[in-house]
DNA sequence: TTTTGGGG
């Protein structure tokens, strides 16, 4: 032993060396003994405990034979990047298996960065994979203690009490220990959990697939998206609108009792989902028992990054200049303004054959618009020949004649809203209907009048923006709808 | 308590 030397070259303080063996005789009674998870023995079975930083995990789930299985990656200082620093695009990790006979004896993991402690784990290679097994119904057991200030039960809101540090918020048996020692690699795991989660993505791209790619996979996979909306299904189930940076928008569902915890706004990783390949009218992804929805903590960096890019449809309308309720940008002639308002689907779907509305030409309709074509705004003008009735494009002529608008809006309203028809109505300008529609600005070569084509681009800026809508007259020719006696008001 | 099942 090489402390004999320097324990009698110390001695001159006898008092200090005795305290000192006193000591360390107290911290050789300590039961728990922790391996970092590169560090582990491979080669002898023996049982280790370790702590963990969680990067992902299963929900508990039955197996065939009355087992219960939870499966966890978890990372630590010694055992984390895969190839080079940074950017390198893989985490190393090991894998953690735990077993039980009883559903309540495994962990419910609901955050990415927490931190897992086993004891009695035994570590051997699994698909090149360092895997550490727990037989919870032998003699291993697990705490779970929180990384942030919150548990994520508090987080999620339902609050109780102050979190001790050295006290896990869940854990097997009865009873848990926390030896003194602990305290040191807890508090210093935990530092280097928060700095890990805050400054690198954790969840690397080759853990989850985008969700523009998922039709295409054969099994099951994992997704990491942001929870643009949660509408209550009914009193057991929330229906999820996920979103995530390729900006497709999923949707599934959620039991209540299962995943208490997610809230909307939050960025989750989805562990195991598939493609329902039954839904038709929206996408949607089906969940197992074995799936897990995990968020992220506060500081994580990358939750931070997709919170702030990914948006709803509403979000995208309310960040731009003008914020509005519903307006309305046009208006009609003193004639109709008594008159009664007909829905896009009584006029395009009713009209023929209901016995007084075939006896109208001219309605007055409400509609948004959500494209004009041509989308060009220089091509919105063309040269008319009233004589071969041909309107003809006016690019590349430097004068011309007989100018018209021939524009087209694509429009929705309440009655249109659920189906993907696209309805057209017209601003043809060649028999003289809808000539003052844009204030009164009459047609010209807008390939070279530059003035007249950028007051028609705000036109088009405004008439398609969010929740602008269009009161409006038309006259029915042939089956189309022209706008008459209408122009806008601002 | 078991070579469990492990991306189920």
């Amino acid at each position: 032993m090489s402390t004999g030397k320097k324990a009698s070259s110390r001695s001159t303080s006898k008092k200090g060396g005795a305290q000192k063996e006193q000591k360390a005789k107290a911290e050789k009674k300590q039961k728990y003994d922790y391996v970092e998870l590169a560090k582990a023995s491979l080669t002898s079975g023996e049982s280790q405990n370790f702590y963990g930083v969680i990067i992902d995990a299963t929900f508990p789930y039955k197996t065939n034979k009355d087992k219960y299985i939870c499966s966890l990656k978890v990372v630590d200082p010694s055992q984390h990047i895969k190839g080079l620093k940074g950017t390198g695009d893989g985490n190393d990790y090991a894998t953690v298996v735990l077993y039980a006979k009883e559903f309540k004896d495994l962990p419910i993991v609901s955050r990415i960065g927490d931190i897992i402690r086993v004891h009695r784990a035994t570590l051997r290679l699994h698909n090149h994979q360092r895997q550490f097994n727990a037989s919870i119904f032998f003699n291993s057991s697990w705490s779970l203690f929180s990384t942030d200030k919150k548990t994520p039960a508090q987080e999620a809101g339902g609050a109780e009490g102050q979190q001790n540090e050295n006290v896990p918020y869940q854990f097997s048996g009865k009873h848990y220990t926390f030896e003194k020692h602990e305290g040191a690699i807890l508090s210093n795991l935990r530092k280097w959990a928060s700095q890990y989660i805050s400054s690198s993505n954790v969840v690397t791209t080759d853990m989850y697939v985008p969700l523009n790619k998922v039709q295409s996979e054969k099994g099951d996979f994992d997704v990491l998206a942001k929870i643009i909306h949660i509408h209550e299904l009914d009193e057991y189930a929330n229906e999820l609108k996920l979103k995530d940076t390729t900006n497709q928008v999923w949707y599934t569902l959620a039991l209540k009792t299962k995943f208490p915890h997610i809230r909307s706004g939050d960025v989750i990783r989805i562990r195991s989902a598939t493609v329902d390949e039954t839904a038709t009218t929206k996408k949607v992804l089906n969940l197992s028992h074995y799936s897990n929805i995990l968020t992220f903590l506060s500081n994580s960096k990358l939750a931070k990054e997709l919170r702030g890019k990914i948006h709803d449809d509403h979000d995208k309308a309310a960040k731009g200049k003008v914020q509005h309720a519903a307006v309305v940008l046009t208006e009609v002639d003193k004639k109709w303004q008594n008159h009664p308002i007909t829905p896009l689907h009584e006029l395009f779907h009713e009209a023929d054959n209901d016995p007084e509305l075939s006896k109208e030409t001219t309605f007055r309709t409400n509609f948004t618009v959500t494209k004009i074509e041509p989308v060009d705004v220089r091509e919105w003008s063309k040269a008319y020949d009233k004589k071969t009735k041909k309107a003809t494009s006016l690019k590349g002529q430097k004068g011309g004649s007989g100018f018209i608008y021939q524009v087209q809006f694509l429009v929705k309203d309440v009655s249109t809203l659920l189906n993907n028809n696209t309805y057209r109505i017209l601003l043809y300008t060649h028999d003289g209907l809808g000539a003052n529609f844009f204030n009164g600005q009459q047609a010209s070569n807008l390939h070279t009048n530059d003035a007249n084509r950028k007051k028609l681009e705000e036109y088009a800026e405004r008439l398609t923006s969010f929740n602008s809508w269009v009161d409006a007259v038309v006259e029915k020719r042939n089956g189309f709808y022209f706008i008459k006696d209408t122009k806008l008001n601002f």
